[in-house]
DNA sequence: ATGTTTTCTGACGATGCGTCAGAAACGAAG
DNA sequence: CTTCGTTTCTGACGCATCGTCAGAAAACAT
């Protein structure tokens, strides 16, 4: 009785914890980074400030471990994608297909993400959350080139002697990330300018890519459009159907 | 003389606007957007804090202008590249080149760009300032648009019928933009991830997205290494040569 | 020299971050 | 039920920053 007393106020405290981030990150979303006000927060999370301070050291320190649960969340995704039995250029595809289900499913995620890469707020805080982020980072970035790897040693990629496995999957990762960012820009007017489909276009951007560096089977040699549907069926069935 | 007295004192205010603007600049890639205080820059441009207001709004109106600024330099090197004489091809690449150089030689230049772009303050700036952004993206997308079309035209690139000239651009523009924000980004160790080169991965990756996509000549028809240094000698003497 | 206009100044109110001494809630023991 | 020690919570406080504005200073005109 005692230690399950003790507990439940422990469970108090953890879930207030998690309260105050999910608060954090709406207002993150609607008013942004200066608008996210740790009174605010308190409030909202209808509590004082200096509880607030009790969970989280500082300000950059909420934001840390937002991008933290972000690149978790990420990085599950990403392994979900990876579990896809088929050719590896369709693996490849299916950790594309994970990415941009992941920002249309999550896009305060996302967003709390780039905030805090541009703001350089990494540096004040915790050690440990920077290490736990670059493991993450790092995971990623193994599931990808590990199935580039893959492709290689089946026989259906050969790359230039001056391309590495590594740099190709930078070039995805920049495709991607490049093309996300411009669509959360809010100052980029994307219909405006005649992108009606942003997500087709990164998505036909990485295919071509692909063909470029002749990846078999090619985009003229394979349904990729089919594949594109059956890896969101089968492997998020979720994400695809509850959107 | 009295107009010339007029005009001096005139001319001394621009200046001083000038001068805050760099003395703005260096201070927020310095220190960041929330050390950038106006306090600090009215004390290092030797004036007191009214003054810094009595040309800037606000400090969202300044990074506006910081960020107007390098749209405008950034689309003049834009413009100086598609001057290059050669084929449609050779003068996307001069574009990708022109794109490097840029973040290269200003790189303060660019990340007031992204910290804009992220922290959603583009709101808080003056309209007219929205306005000339937007006009200044749009000409930068119809140099690159123009390209394409020329490209079409004389019979050098097919593209599939599901993919428009802007989304070709739009494609060259994330691989680009994606890559540069992930190199400047402090917390992802490029180097440790096997990026020894990562502008050369950019090109690379664009280089086969249009080999991908059948653009005339192929890199495996033509050497691009080659054009690459005659754009660079010619088009971009100084930039390269003072580095 | 004196009046007028422009420009500059820095103190001020308002707001936000992070702290900390005291208040309140909790739990144990008599 | 009371008492007392411990844990948790609170909000006022110190400090820093933004943006303002009444008054000072400088520039200019007559």
């Amino acid at each position: 009785m005692l230690s399950n007393m003790l507990s439940r106020k422990q469970r108090q405290i953890q879930a207030r914890g998690e309260l105050i981030l999910s608060i954090a990150r709406r207002m993150l979303l609607d008013r942004g980074y200066v608008g996210m006000t740790m009174d605010r927060i308190a409030h909202a999370a209808g509590c004082s400030k200096g509880t607030v301070y009790q969970h989280f050291s500082n300000k950059e320190d909420i934001l840390a471990e937002l991008t933290l649960q972000t690149a978790r969340k990420r990085a599950s995704y990403f392994e979900r994608a990876a579990t896809f039995q088929g050719l590896p250029r369709e693996r490849v595809a299916a950790i594309g297909i994970a990415s941009e289900l992941f920002i249309q499913r999550y896009p305060d995620h996302v967003h709390s993400e780039r905030v805090l890469m541009t703001a350089s707020l990494w540096d004040k805080a915790s050690p440990s959350r920077q290490e736990a982020f670059h493991a993450i980072l790092h995971r990623k970035l193994s599931i990808v080139s590990g199935i580039i790897r893959d492709a290689i040693s089946r026989g259906e990629l050969t790359l230039p002697p001056n391309f590495s496995p590594e740099e190709l999957s930078f070039g995805l990762w920049s495709a991607n990330f490049g093309g996300q960012s411009l669509i959360m820009a809010p100052d980029v007017p994307l219909e405006g300018i005649g992108i009606a489909e942003p997500f087709r276009a990164i998505w036909l951007t990485c295919t071509y890519f692909l063909d470029g560096l002749g990846w078999r089977p090619l985009s003229s040699e394979w349904d990729y459009s089919a594949v594109r549907q059956r890896i969101s069926n089968e492997v998020f069935p979720n994400e695809t159907g509850a959107s």
